[in-house]
DNA sequence: GGGAGAGACGTTTTT
DNA sequence: CGTCTCTCCC
């Protein structure tokens, strides 16, 4: 299929396929059809004779950036198979694992998982101010690197900062692992101190779509990135929710005024919602102060679609009323992925998941458990990476304290300071104190550690031939807390032959959940996560006031309050945008706002819902003030 | 390294 | 309201 088949001249999804200047921007609201757009735009590149590689798709979530992927696929244009679209942490690593980058830049890309950090914040608190404190100042040191502007980012501020800072990295250096947070601005930092690097010039083409949920780092990479390169970034300030990122709307406001000459389009016609919905949103959004007018434009092929805004009693009522809907939609012919919940709290997505599960009606919440919530299964885990590599300190260093609170760490501290004396790593030190060829004082309860540690991984060396046994050993059958873990391996089990192609596989899994192409079941997600899908039917719940927009941090300025309430209406926005019409095969387009008048104070907290007044052990709420903001078009709430 | 009592804090996300 | 974290004491 050539580029432009089906594709009339004067549309702007032709514009910005064709646009031949260097840089192109596109502002594109909801259902606009960017995507479509975009892969017209990939399309005509590869048929210019541009080379799939030399074209760098990316985007910032995986969901999207899946999406990306699997939409140039089906292009149909020779050598669409070998585009990737990916997301731009996933391009960091890829490049820093580079050997040549991995020696520029002197920090080995080994990201630790969550559970792992809980070992260096132990080490790091003693000096730094207590666990608490340190966790702020490690999400400050990302922050400050994200929000770098200047010529020198991630500078700390003060003090404490600059120990936090140094500390953490000393940290990190000994123990040979990186933050997540720490890709984004070392692949700037490689890119910014080498300039004559290859990487420069890697990309011929570079499409970045979400372009507003990206934070300045992310911008520089892209900018490096693209400096010999054309440029098209796509994306909506108006759905900018990435905020406490560091991601801000005016972002790709600014991009247009950075890039004299660029190409600016702007899609607004509204492929996706229903009228009313449309016409909601444009009310809703226009509310924003800070923001360049513009409207979505509602297509009357469309219809009107059908909204309800429904205010129950409990929370729990919520559920019900939602269940039965969803009953009724299913019994009329539904299917279950049809339909989209979409809850900003856990404990909101709580009581609808229940009741669903009860009706048994196929749901998936993107809430739930995951296989490393258990702490023993965080331990396997770590047993697993060490067995396969006895020189992985991160996981050396969680295991050797993970069974208590402290993490040992003050022994711990005694062991790390010989190894950076002598040289040795910490297994080998390890191994020395266990064969008296070492003493260090007030190490034996370590050293204890250290021998079960290594007893476990004996049982596990006898038993690697066969993967079977290996899981069996590693991962029992009956541990409640180690099922999901053990769930995953014997599906990953099937062909990996060693145990290291189980725990790469187990790490893919993990840390990059395959997502199905198709769905099955009812879904419940988050609105950020919500981001980029589109279904008939539609569910906001939980629409009360601490939820949306979520309470006010009292230390707030005006002007926070102002952005934070601004961003919360943007989340919102994106949320009824989800909507998607399609009359001619009976779908309307359905939209479904709910919320509770009262949930248990216990929830509230919880939840961080804010509240004023409670009636016994219930604590009264208020409807979300956007509710009001919907604008005439919208129906009037109803009691359910 | 463990126990008791006081105080802080609670959301959304990226490999 | 519950859970986590810190401090103080043994």
């Amino acid at each position: 299929m050539a580029w432009d088949t089906g594709l009339d001249k004067g549309s702007v999804a032709y514009g910005i396929a064709a646009a031949p200047e260097p840089r192109v921007r596109v502002i594109a609201g909801p259902g606009t059809g960017k995507s479509f757009a975009m892969k017209r735009r990939v399309a005509k590149l590869l048929e210019s004779g541009i080379a799939p590689k030399e074209v760098l798709a990316v985007t910032f979530t995986r969901v999207a950036a899946e999406d990306l992927h699997r939409e140039l696929q089906k292009l149909g244009t020779p050598g669409c198979e070998e585009l990737e679209g990916q997301t731009l942490h996933s391009l960091a690593m890829r490049i820093l694992s580079r050997k040549h980058v991995l020696e520029a830049v002197g920090r080995f890309p080994r990201p630790l998982n969550t559970f792992e950090t809980k070992a260096m914040i132990c080490d790091l608190a003693g000096d730094n101010g207590g666990k608490r404190k340190v966790k702020k100042l490690i999400q400050g040191y990302t922050a400050a690197w994200a929000q770098s502007q200047g010529d020198e980012p991630g500078f700390a501020k003060d003090g404490a900062e600059k120990k936090l800072q140094a500390d953490l990295l000393d940290w990190l250096d000994f123990h040979q692992g990186m933050l997540i947070g720490e890709l984004i601005p070392y692949l700037v930092r490689y890119l910014k101190d080498n300039p004559a690097a290859a990487e420069h010039n890697e990309f011929k083409h570079l499409l970045v779509d979400e372009f507003q949920d990206l934070n300045k780092a992310e911008q520089t990479a892209i900018a490096y990135l693209g400096a010999a390169a054309e440029v098209c970034i796509v994306g909506d300030d108006d759905q900018s929710i990435y905020s406490f990122k560091n991601a801000h709307p005016d972002g790709i406001r600014e991009w247009k005024g950075i890039h004299p000459g660029c190409a600016d389009l702007k899609m607004v016609d509204c492929h996706r919602c229903p009228t009313t919905v449309v016409e909601m949103a444009n009310a809703l959004i226009a509310v924003n102060k800070n923001r360049t007018p513009r409207a979505l434009n509602a297509l009357a092929v469309k219809g009107p679609g059908e909204v309800a805004i429904v205010q129950v009693p409990y929370l729990h009522n919520e559920a019900e009323w939602i269940k039965s809907k969803i009953e009724g939609l299913l019994s009329a012919g539904v299917h279950p992925s049809e339909i989209i919940i979409l809850v900003q709290r856990a404990v909101a997505g709580k009581p609808i998941l229940q009741a669903l599960r009860v009706a048994e009606i196929p749901a998936k919440s993107y809430y739930e458990e995951s296989q490393l919530d258990s702490e023993t299964a965080q331990m396997r885990f770590a047993l697993f990476k060490l067995f396969l590599n006895n020189e992985d300190r991160v996981a050396l260093r969680y295991l050797l304290g993970s069974d208590v609170d402290d993490f040992r760490c003050k022994s711990y501290a005694r062991v790390r300071k010989h190894c950076e004396n002598s040289g040795d790593s910490p297994w080998q030190a390890m191994n020395k104190l266990v064969d008296d060829a070492l003493t260090l004082a007030h190490t034996k309860p370590l050293v204890a550690r250290f021998q079960l540690l290594t007893e476990a991984l004996g049982e596990l060396e006898a038993v690697k031939g066969d993967v079977q046994s290996f899981i069996d050993q590693l991962l029992p059958d009956g541990d409640d807390e180690l099922a999901e873990l053990r769930a995953l391996a014997l599906v990953q089990m099937e062909g990996a032959e060693t145990p290291a192609d189980l725990l790469t596989g187990m790490m893919q899994e993990i840390t990059q959940p395959d997502i199905p192409p198709t769905v099955e079941e009812v879904r419940l997600m988050s609105l950020h996560k919500s981001k980029g899908l589109s279904s008939p039917y539609v569910f906001v719940a939980g629409c009360v006031e601490g939820i949306l927009p979520p309470a006010f941090d009292p230390e707030w300025s005006k002007d926070e309050k102002d952005a934070a309430l601004e961003e919360a209406r943007r989340l919102f926005y994106v949320g009824i945008t989800r909507v998607k019409a399609d009359p001619e095969n009976g779908r309307p387009g359905s939209l479904f706002i709910s919320y509770p008048q009262q949930m248990t104070i216990k929830d509230a907290y919880g939840a961080n819902v804010a509240f004023k007044t409670q009636s016994g052990p219930m604590a009264n709420l208020l409807p979300s003030r956007f509710l009001n903001e919907l604008g005439p078009t919208a129906p009037k709430a109803v009691a359910g």
